[in-house]
DNA sequence: GTCTATAAGGCGATAGAC
DNA sequence: GTCTATCGCCTTATAGAC
C-alpha cells in the first residue's frame, strides 16, 4: 500500500525519513492504527531498526506532534511579520489565518495528528503538546482582544467563541480540503470573510 | 476507570447497553484505542458474550455510527419543523444549528465517532457512513442556496466553502464544549451571528 | 445469554549477529 | 546502522459447557 520511500531519498537522514513516514501514517490511520512495521515497511526497513533511532512508539508520535505545532506557529509567525507596520487587526487576523492553512494543508502530515487525535494519544504526550498548543492559543487571544479594544471587532462579541470558532474552521479544513480546487490564499480569504463582515446582503 | 453500569440499569437491554458503551469508548479512545475486553468489562461482562449480540467489532462500530448520524438528522429536522411557516432562512439556518449542537454535545457519545475518526475506520463502515453523511449535508445544501437564492446571503458567498465552514464550526465544537459554561442555545446563537452579520463594528 | 478456555495471529520492544 | 529472531503480551473471534 505504502510506496517504499527511503532509496528515493538517499540524501535525508534516516531520523528524517523516519519522522516523514510515521507523520503521514498517524496522520492517516491513527496512533493505535499504525503499527511500527508499517512505518518501517514503508522505509524498506525492518520493525527492530527504528528502535536505533527512537526508543519508543511514544517518543516518535511526540516528536511528531512537537515539529507539528512549532511548524504551525513559525510560520504563522512569519506571515504576520511580513506584515507593513500600523495595519489593521483584520489584516493580522487574516495573514495569520494564511499561515495557520499553510501549515495545515500543505505541510500537514505533521500537525493534523494532534488535531484529529490528541484525545486518544498516551497521557504524557497529551500533556506535553498542550503545552505549546497554549503558546499558540495565546497569540490568537491577544490579536482578536486587540481588535476589541481598537474598536475593530463589536464589543458585544465573545472573543473565546470567536477564537475557537475561527481556530474550529481551519483545523477542521483539513477534513475537506483538496488541492487544486482552490488556493489556501482564496480559502483563508473567505472564511476570515465571513466571520468578519458576515454573509447576509 | 470505566465504571460498571450494568447493574444500575437493568431495564434497558443488553444490546442497546452495549452500544451506549461502545459508542462512549470509541469516542474517548478511537476505534482501534478501544478493545472488545474494555466495553465488556464495563458491562461487568466477558469479551466473548458480546459476540451473541454483534457478528463483529466491526459490525458494532457500524451500528454506532448510523445511529449518531441519523440522530443528528432527526434532531435537526425537529427543530426545523418546529419553526413558524414563512420564516426567514437565517432562522432556518440557526434552528438547523441548534439542532446539530444538541444532537453532538448532548448524546454526543454516538456522534463524535463518525466525526473525530471516520477516516481511521475500516473501509467499508467509511463507505456506509459516507451515503448517509452526504443525505445530511443535502439538507444543509438546500438551505443555503435558498438563502442565496431570496437574497438573503450576498450573491458573491462561496456556498460550499461557507456549509463546510459552517459545519466545520458545529463540529469542532466538540473539541472545547464544556457543560455549564454557556448553553447550546447561546453558542448556536454566536456561532450563527458571527458568520451572518460578522463581528467587525 | 453468559460463561470459560483457547485458538490464531498481531503488537511493541529487545538481544545479539553482522 | 540494520539485520534476524524472538519474547511476552494483547487482540479479535470461536467452541462448547452451563
Amino acid at each position: 500500500m505504502t510506496e517504499i520511500i527511503k532509496k528515493n531519498n538517499p540524501v535525508k537522514q534516516t531520523r528524517t525519513m523516519i519522522l516523514d513516514v510515521s507523520a503521514k501514517l498517524f496522520s492517516q490511520y491513527g496512533y493505535n492504527g499504525t503499527v511500527i512495521r508499517d512505518i518501517a515497511q514503508a522505509l524498506n526497513m525492518k520493525a527492530g531498526s527504528l528502535y536505533y533511532h527512537f526508543d519508543s512508539k511514544e517518543q516518535l508520535v511526540l516528536e511528531v506532534l512537537t515539529i507539528g505545532i512549532e511548524n504551525i506557529i513559525d510560520t504563522v509567525q512569519r506571515e504576520v511579520a511580513a506584515l507593513p507596520k500600523n495595519c489593521s487587526s483584520k489584516e493580522i487576523v487574516q495573514a495569520a489565518t494564511k499561515g495557520h492553512l499553510l501549515a495545515l494543508l500543505e505541510k500537514g502530515d505533521y500537525t493534523s495528528t494532534s488535531i484529529r487525535n490528541l484525545g486518544q494519544l498516551p497521557e504524557p504526550v497529551q500533556a506535553e503538546v498542550l503545552v505549546i498548543r497554549d503558546r499558540y492559543e495565546d497569540m490568537w487571544r491577544k490579536w482578536l482582544l486587540d481588535a476589541q479594544t481598537n474598536g475593530e471587532i463589536k464589543a458585544n462579541v465573545n472573543l473565546k467563541v470567536l477564537r475557537l470558532s475561527i481556530l474550529g474552521v481551519l483545523n477542521r479544513t483539513l477534513a475537506w480540503y483538496k488541492k487544486g480546487e482552490l488556493t489556501i490564499e482564496e480559502i483563508a480569504g473567505m472564511q476570515i470573510g465571513y466571520f468578519w463582515d458576515g454573509v447576509s446582503a
